[in-house]
DNA sequence: TAATCGATCTTTTTT
DNA sequence: AGATCGATTA
């Protein structure tokens, strides 16, 4: 070992333990090789405090460019964060390329998919408009059956496999699919806009293909730092793969404990063969966890652990002793609701101190800090905020009892995720306007605006539209609105003043744009301005003011407004919203491609109804999924039955990635961890017998506190000594009366077909009829009914599953 | 050709 | 319970 004097160690690396240490000086410089590193982090073990440090350090005191380092990680919040950070250590580090990997494809390519005759003005298709297009090329194939092949699509894609590769059969072993993908493939390329797997699949392809493109990369990208490896698929690998030359500096950083992702294309074996790949690979481990008490990591642990294939890690409570999760055997989900809402209530009623809020739910926040430990929970259990709570539950759909329960009670709540912004209609009619000004190839969102709101455009002429854009006349490359414009002389009367409307909205958004001077643009602004009556919609600056005129301009804004009585305001709010949004970019096409892409990468734009609630101070609800990176004072894991979580038809590989998304659930509480599970639950409107889930059984029960009536081999949860267990009195769960579901919930039992005139029955929407006539068609036989509200109806199948009960017979 | 009604089927998780 | 599909109706 050469002696060099040891430089005083700068506080930012001081703070650190000696492993996150390591990690942040590992260089990979040894002799010539170049060693790549694989930081394996736990849960909450200070993993984005070691990349971003390693950012800063690498930039400042070894000389690293900050633009030649390039960091991904998988969603946009982990982005920012890690730039926000990094730069707070070094500012330089705001240089640095610091993005998704989606966002890295789109960049990649708006600069060099013309290798591939790609049109740099694409856009983004998402999975809605990828159906959309399928559905075109597929005609009468039902809505479900587009979605799964659009699904596989997608999945093929993550796999980097095209319409040619052998192995499509293992996605989907169909003959037709093969040929559907390809189909697909060459309108797509037709259209001129990608898919979000094309944002992957599409860089790496150029890049094997184009070896100076490679070089130029590899030479511009001297480090590359992937976050939350574990997620990584295939063709993202493939990716990592071709960035990467032989004096690469790779770091990756991730927990094979938290892949959560299989179901997208996320690859287990990426981190797991890591070290086979990148041959010379150095690992470190974290271990120590900043996050949990040793109780709640213990839980988690002693599920996680049942797993088979994982690289085996022991996390290690940087917290000490703290309170013993609690497992709540609940009658049904409106008890759990209730019994959800009263432990939140009462902890906040708790004291002095409740309502600060907007402490916790930070992702990741302050990680390494040893002084955390002095902020432990007291035996009484301090005041909390709502901000401190979390609701986790397996499915979105779960998330209503929550909010109805909360909002009866008054308790602010946010859910997270299920925002949906993007998603509707409004706002798609709106975007789809947009879509089409940039790329008049646009298909799908022609389809979708150019009748909206009805102008006489339909079905026929617009696929004579489509037909003349594509057909012979290859001179119009695509182009819809040229195309249309063609054949305007042909259509009818009503056809032709619709498409020409049409056709003038988005020329005269072409026109608004093109000469985006000032003075024009202040015009608009002031008409906006001027008509300032209630529920208007203002143009503010920027590209916002093309966004509210072309909504305007095209019906777009009325049409939601009057055709929806309820929400119709509501629906002007989002569009709103969205122009808000489009205020921060360039009132030109470049301005405008930005921003459609960024809507396209990152929806966490909030929702109008949403921001009301988002006090900072509000219980937050959300999937384990979206838990990823987040952390919470006290967390309640909710449905935690057989069948839920896990989902019922889960095994083998899928059941392991059910076990690590329960760890990673269950690892982002800080204090505080709370499990229920329910004896009832209503699944599609039925009540149905729910069982305790089996990761319920895999506790360690030396960590684990159960109340309520404990079904089977739970021990004696039941009963009176809950005295010590500090829940008070008040939300104790009332025992279950009996479990056992009435005899039959199918409906009918018994023979399903066998009606026949005289026969009296019950209907769940009609109530009492009878049979008058019975009649055998192709379909099966067909039942009159009478029923005794008069009405009389004719019901083609009466067999099972249908809302009928036969209740006997008259004479 | 759009709107309405009833039957049937559905549910993960998301960049 | 909610979405979706298909058929019947105005």
């Amino acid at each position: 070992m050469v002696d060099t004097p040891a430089p005083p160690i700068p506080p930012y690396l001081a703070m650190l333990n000696p492993e996150q240490r390591e990690a942040v000086l590992h260089t990979g410089k040894s002799g010539d090789a170049v060693h790549p590193l694989l930081i394996l982090a736990g849960a909450g073990s200070g993993k984005t405090r070691v990349i971003t440090t390693k950012i800063a350090w690498l930039i400042r005191e070894r000389g690293v460019d900050p633009r030649s380092i390039l960091a991904v990680t998988f969603t946009n919040k982990a982005a920012r964060e890690m730039a926000d950070r990094a730069r707070l250590i070094d500012e330089r580090a705001g240089d640095a390329m610091l993005r998704t990997f989606h966002s890295f494809g789109a960049w990649f390519l708006r600069r060099n998919g013309s290798l591939i005759g790609l049109n740099n003005a694409f856009v983004i298709y998402d999975d809605d408009d990828v159906a959309a297009l399928l559905a075109t090329l597929l005609e009468d194939t039902p809505k479900a059956e587009v979605k799964q092949i659009a699904h596989n699509i997608s999945r093929a894609k993550d796999f980097f496999l095209g319409p040619e590769s052998p192995e499509l059969d293992l996605i989907d072993h169909r003959k037709q699919f093969r040929q559907i993908y390809a189909r697909y493939e060459e309108r797509l390329a037709q259209i001129g806009n990608v898919d979000f797997g094309d944002l992957i699949k599409k860089p790496v392809e150029i890049l094997q293909g184009q070896p100076d493109v490679a070089r130029r990369f590899r030479d511009r990208f001297r480090v590359i730092m992937v976050d939350e490896y574990q997620d990584a698929n295939i063709a993202q690998f493939e990716l990592l793969k071709e960035l990467c030359g032989p004096d690469t500096y790779v770091c990756v950083v991730g927990d094979d404990d938290q892949s959560i992702y299989r179901f997208r294309g996320a690859e287990v074996r990426n981190i797991l063969e890591f070290p086979h790949r990148f041959p010379g690979t150095d690992i470190i481990r974290l271990e120590r966890n900043y996050r949990s008490t040793e109780p709640i990591l213990r839980a988690a642990s002693s599920v996680v652990a049942r797993n088979e294939s994982r690289l085996g890690k022991e996390l290690r409570s940087e917290r000490g002793p703290g309170k013993t999760p609690v497992l709540a055997f609940l009658p049904n989900q409106d008890e759990e609701a209730g019994f959800c809402a009263k432990l939140i209530e009462n902890s906040v009623k708790g004291g002095a101190g409740s309502g600060k809020g907007g402490v916790s739910g930070k992702p990741d926040a302050g990680a390494a800090g040893k002084d955390k430990a002095a902020e432990q929970p007291k035996a009484g259990s301090p005041a909390a905020a709502f901000s401190d709570w979390a609701i986790l539950y397996r499915t979105n759909a779960q998330s209503l009892g929550f909010e109805t329960e909360f909002l009866r009670r008054g308790i602010p709540y946010r859910v997270v995720g299920s925002l949906k912004f993007y998603e509707r209609e409004e706002i798609k009619d709106a975007l789809a306007l947009l879509s089409f000004l940039v790329n008049p190839r646009d298909e799908i969102a022609f389809r979708r605006v150019v009748n909206k709101p009805t102008r006489g455009v339909g079905p026929a002429t617009v696929d004579r539209i489509v037909d003349a854009s594509t057909g012979s006349a290859a001179s119009l490359g695509g182009d819809l609105g040229a195309a249309a414009k063609e054949l305007l002389p042909e259509l009818s009367a009503k056809a032709r003043a619709g498409t020409e409307a049409f056709l003038k909205v988005i020329e005269d958004g072409r026109t608004l744009l093109a000469d985006q001077d000032e003075a024009k643009s202040k015009e608009v602004k002031k008409q906006a301005r001027k008509s300032k009556d209630r529920e208007e919609l203002r143009a503010g600056e920027g590209l916002s003011v093309l966004v509210v005129h072309l909504v305007k301009d095209s019906g777009i804004a009325d049409y939601h407004q009057t055709n929806d009585e309820i929400s119709g305001n509501q629906r002007l709010n989002n569009l709103q919203e969205l122009a808000n949004a489009a205020s921060l970019y360039a009132p030109n096409i470049d301005g405008l491609l930005e921003f459609l892409e960024h809507i396209e990468l990152d929806r966490s734009l909030e929702d109008d109804t949403n921001k009301d609630k988002t006090k900072d101070n509000a219980v937050t609800l959300i999937t384990f999924h979206n838990t990823k990176g987040l952390e919470f004072r006290r967390v309640i894991m909710t449905g935690i039955e057989q069948g839920i979580f896990p989902r019922e038809d889960k095994q083998d590989e899928e059941l392991e990635e059910e076990r690590r998304l329960f760890y990673v659930g269950a690892t982002r509480a800080m204090d505080e961890l709370y499990l229920t599970s329910c004896a009832m639950r209503r699944i599609f409107g039925r009540t149905m017998p729910e069982e305790p889930s089996l990761f319920l059984r895999e506790i360690d029960k030396s960590v684990l506190r159960i109340i309520g009536d404990a079904p089977y081999g739970f021990g004696s949860g039941t009963g009176g000594g809950h005295g010590g267990y500090g829940i008070p009195a008040g939300i104790r769960p009332q025992h279950r009366s009996d479990s056992r579901p009435p005899a039959d919930c199918t409906g009918l039992g018994g023979s399903p077909s066998h009606w026949q005139r005289g026969d009296r029955l019950y209907h769940d929407d009609h109530g009492y009829g009878a049979v008058i006539e019975v009649r055998d068609s192709e379909e099966g036989p067909v039942v009159r009914v009478q029923f005794e509200t008069g009405k009389e109806l004719r019901f083609l199948s009466l067999h099972q599953g249908s809302r009928f009960t036969k209740i006997g017979r008259d004479s």
